[in-house]
Parts: C-alpha cells; sequence; structure tokens
DNA sequence: TCTGAAACTGCCAGGAG
DNA sequence: CTCCTGGCAGTTTCAGA
C-alpha cells in the first residue's frame, strides 16, 4: 500500500484522462511504455485504481433531475442498517448512499428523468420503504463543482 | 441530441469501463470497429461522454475522511451565490458542490486526509468565508453505495 | 481494407538493500 | 547475492483513415 512520486502521478494522470493511452502516460511520468504499464496493473490490482468509468452528461441521456435525500431510520441497529442498504442497492435511480453520523442516518444522490417521475419514485420506494422514519429531499438548482475523486495534483 | 438504441449501449458500455477497447466495445453493440468509434467521436463531441477518469481509491491516497457539509448562506443574491461558488472553486478538497432548493443552500462533497486537517479546513477555510451563515457537516460512516453517473442498462 | 501506432510479453541490465 | 525496477526488442492487437 505505499506509492511512489510516480504511481502518484499516474493515478493523478489516470483521474484525469481515463483514456489516455500508455505510451503517452509514460512519457508524462518520465517512464518508456512497458514499466509504466506494469504499475498500472499493479495500482489496479491493488485497488488503488477501482476502475474507469465514461463521465456521462445525465441531462443528455433524459435524467434533468438531481436530488438529495436526507434519510432517518426508525432502529439503527446494524441489521437494520444493512437492510435498508440493501434496500438501496436495488434501485437504480439511487447512485449514491453514505452513512452518516448526527441524526440524520443516509444521504442518497438520486437522479430522474422528471420531477413527476420521481415523485413517483420517492412516495413509492423511498419513504415507504421498511424502517424509514424520516425523508427530507432537495432539488439540486444547478451543479457547480463536479470534480471526480481526489484532489492529487497532476 | 437524439441517440438510437446502439448509443445508449456505448454509454452504457464506457461507463461501466472506460476503458474498454474500440472493438470489445464494437462486438458487444453489434457494429463493426470503424462505425463504433466514428459514433463514441460524435458522442464526446455532442457533450454526451464529457470525459474519461480513473476511479481512484481515497484511502488508499491517504483522504481517509469524506464529510458532507450544507451550507447556508446569509444573502442569495445571484452574485453572493456565485461569489461562494467562486470561492469553492478554489478548495482542492471540495470534490463537489451543487446548489440546493430549501433553506440549505448548498452541499458540499468534502475529503480530507484526517480529523484535524478537515476541521483546520472547515475553520479556517469554510465557516469563516464571506456570507456564510450556517454550515453544518456530517461525516460519513461508510459508503454503502457508489455507481458512476447516470442508470443506463449495458 | 490497410497502415501506423499502441498494448503487451519475455529477457536482460543496473542499482539498492 | 538477491530483489526490484527500468529499458529493449519482438509480436499481437488496436486505432484511425
Amino acid at each position: 500500500m505505499a506509492f511512489d512520486e510516480i504511481d502518484r502521478q499516474i493515478m493523478a494522470h489516470l483521474q484525469d484522462d481515463g483514456r489516455m493511452t500508455n505510451v503517452e502516460l509514460a512519457e508524462r511520468v518520465g517512464l518508456t511504455a512497458p514499466p509504466c504499464l506494469r504499475r498500472v496493473r499493479t495500482l489496479e490490482e491493488k485497488g488503488a485504481i477501482r476502475g474507469y468509468h465514461a463521465d456521462l452528461d445525465p441531462a443528455w441521456l433524459g435524467y434533468s433531475i438531481t436530488v438529495f435525500a436526507m434519510v432517518s431510520l426508525k432502529s439503527q441497529a446494524e441489521a437494520d442498517l444493512e437492510a435498508f442498504e440493501a434496500h438501496v442497492a436495488e434501485i437504480p435511480e439511487i447512485r449514491e448512499c453514505y452513512m452518516l453520523n448526527g441524526d440524520i442516518d443516509f444521504i442518497l444522490k438520486i437522479v430522474a428523468r422528471d420531477l413527476s417521475s420521481f415523485q413517483q419514485f420517492l412516495t413509492t420506494r423511498l419513504t415507504t420503504a421498511p424502517n424509514v422514519e424520516h425523508v427530507r429531499t432537495s432539488l439540486t438548482i444547478r451543479s457547480s463543482k463536479s470534480l471526480p475523486g481526489v484532489p492529487v495534483e497532476t
């Protein structure tokens, strides 16, 4: 789980441009292609690089609504928390789910095609889910910053 | 801004694996490589595909803390909102920032190396920023779901 | 379909522990 | 002396026209 300056640069560049060719990556970090590729594979195997994803524009695909939902549960017993997480995992509109400290138990990031489909989703699949005490939702007016992952300087 | 079933599959596959080769992508969507590549380039030019990013493990890079901050401002005049967004843009620990409706004006996703560096960041760069009325932070206990982007079925 | 480029493999060299 | 890491050369596969 240790990494050096070259590994850090590799991760930074791939976070910035996940489809950069290995030869370009290699010359940017000051290596030839083969050892550079070996480092990338090692970082993938170690789990430092978990994958690569195209960044799609939700609006372009018809998902014009992004909503955050703050969820409080009735019971915070571990089994009940896991039951809620399992329920969340089944719902494709919920893209991210984090367990929080404090009186909000979970925060969810949800995308939906429009307001009416979101309302239907909210009332049929979230507020009525088992063990849900309270759900507070906020529509996003706009996204003013959206950077991937972690601050690593290229 | 229209797309067909093949485009949808291309985007789904690239969201799932951003480093998939074009020939593999082509055979999965039932095309030969050249027209598939043309479609990918067109989707990139149209802005449907905004980029490609490696998904790095924050903990592996030493960022063990993820925090959500709910921020309320004193003034919601557009110029003041934009001033706050400009301030947020300068801070690398803030990875995402969304303007919300309701009494919370912004929600921020913040990563930090540890609790003490987060506290320092919070008190020196966020709660003391101009126009900030109130900041409520919640540490993430764990992330139970983290999918990229948009629900498109492969 | 076709050409140049990139991905990947095995092997060897050098330096550090 | 051994291990680790980078470089080189050759083959296969892919990108792009």
